[in-house]
DNA sequence: TCTCCGATTAGAC
DNA sequence: CTAACGGTCTAATCGGAGA
């Protein structure tokens, strides 16, 4: 049987949680900032009118924000996955077989259900009154197709934000992918899309019908299956289980250059305390430790230094403890105090179960210790992160990032709830 | 010269 | 006042060491 497939996107999403909380936002230019108050990642359709575009340094829309009033907020994280979480309880009460593909999409199988029209324009409806937040559906037999089908349904007003390609007739199909360039379908990025323009590949309808070997000659494997997607043949399939990552990286770039090898400590101490989180969170254990370094690569007349180096643990760990004074060493290996530093980070892999620990019972000389880890979290998910910290994290402020234009966590902190 | 494996890069969102 | 440019993840590819 056809899979009827259906794509949730929230629209603008970031600037969409934002403007919940401040209706005096609708109908305004605005935009929302990557960290460190540098990018453009998300735009209101006004903003988006006026030329913004998406990942524009927002230094460089300094005329246009000037001229338009374009209000920019810094990125509040902590709102929008808030806000993810309630969309997503909702979008999975419509369908037992789901998956949250990132923070504003959702795929829902909605195969076998009838009038799969109706039940979308109730799941938009649904949304956006329980939470604000406006969505578009798009429904295909495929996942590739469900996400063209998301597309159609918020380009076109006409779709009232709907749009199910199972329902066209072969023709109308075709007529359809002719109209769309190859570059937005899902997976064919810019680069990808050159390349294939080359081949003479400009619509997705020449993506559909074209030559199978050199297809497979010329591009990859991923594009091979992209193909048969498109012909509505499923190689994507639904992940209803999240699968545990493979890597965890924490990194930031600094509000202003470092030149200290303490303040570097601190920062990567605070990025060990969040990546080791997150492998305790999915109940792994990593055995390789790497940390690496950057000075500013947009300074072009500043001499270059971006160091980097990965340890082997003597046993894997999630120990925030010692994570951290691995990587303190490896702080000490390769910083170079001539340079100014602009970014850190440190990347855990060699991830495994926890489960399939290995106690090296005569090299027993940093133990780790999972009870204070567990009080550690426990105590930083009640009171905030950073309740607990580890080492001398957070006692420098040097590096933290801009976020000059940051509204309050609404939704996770009462303190932060206007006053009537 | 081949193979393995970690390191690095490319690409996507 | 001036300078100001994200973060995370996977897959593919590279390249050096040892067989």
């Amino acid at each position: 049987m056809i899979q009827n497939l259906a794509l949730i996107d929230c629209n603008n999403f970031y600037v969409s949680c934002e403007r919940i909380f401040r209706p005096d936002l609708r109908e305004l230019p605005i935009v929302v900032l990557s960290n460190n108050d540098g990018c453009v990642v998300s735009r209101s359709n006004e903003a988006k009118k006026l030329g913004i575009k998406m990942g524009q340094p927002w230094f460089e829309c300094k005329e246009l924000s000037v001229t338009h009033n374009i209000l920019a907020l810094s990125s509040n994280y902590t709102l929008y996955a808030d806000i993810s979480d309630r969309v997503m309880n909702i979008l999975r009460s419509y369908s037992p077989k789901y998956q949250v593909y990132s923070i504003d999409e959702c795929f829902i199988d909605l195969t076998g259900t009838a009038k799969v029209r109706e039940i979308c324009y109730q799941i938009r409806e649904h949304v956006i009154k329980w939470t604000g937040i406006p969505v578009c559906v798009g429904v295909g037999s495929t996942k590739t197709l469900a996400k063209l089908a998301n597309l159609i349904a918020k380009k076109h007003p006409r779709s009232k934000g709907v749009f199910n390609y199972n329902n066209l007739t072969e023709t109308q199909q075709k007529k359809l992918l002719h109209q769309i360039p190859v570059s937005e379908v899902w997976g064919v990025g810019s680069r990808l899309s050159v390349r294939l323009k080359h081949r003479g590949i400009k619509t997705v309808e020449d993506l559909k019908t074209a030559h199978i070997p050199t297809l497979r000659e010329e591009f990859s494997v991923v594009m091979e299956k992209i193909q048969r997607e498109l012909q509505g043949v499923v190689c994507f399939n639904l992940e209803e289980v999240t699968p545990n990552k493979k890597q965890i990286i924490s990194s930031r770039s600094f509000g202003k250059p470092i030149r200290s090898i303490d303040i570097l400590k601190d920062a990567v101490s605070a990025f060990v305390a969040n990546a080791s989180e997150k492998l305790r969170s999915q109940k792994s254990h990593a055995s390789t430790v790497q940390v690496f370094l950057k000075t500013n690569r947009f300074k072009r007349d500043q001499a270059q230094y971006m160091p980097s180096l990965a340890i082997s643990l003597p046993q894997p760990t999630n120990d925030s403890l010692i994570i951290n004074r691995w990587s303190n060493r490896i702080i000490n290996k390769i910083f170079k105090s001539e340079y100014s530093y602009k970014k850190a980070g440190i990347i855990l892999s060699g991830i495994s179960p926890t489960m399939f620990h290995q106690f090296d019972l005569i090299d027993s000389t940093t133990p780790d210790n999972p009870e204070l880890m567990t009080t550690l979290d426990k105590l930083n998910k009640k009171f905030g992160r950073g309740t607990v910290k580890i080492s001398t994290q957070g006692f420098y402020k040097e590096w933290e990032m801009k976020q000059e234009r940051k509204s309050p966590h609404y939704t996770t902190d009462w303190n932060a709830i206007p006053r009537v």
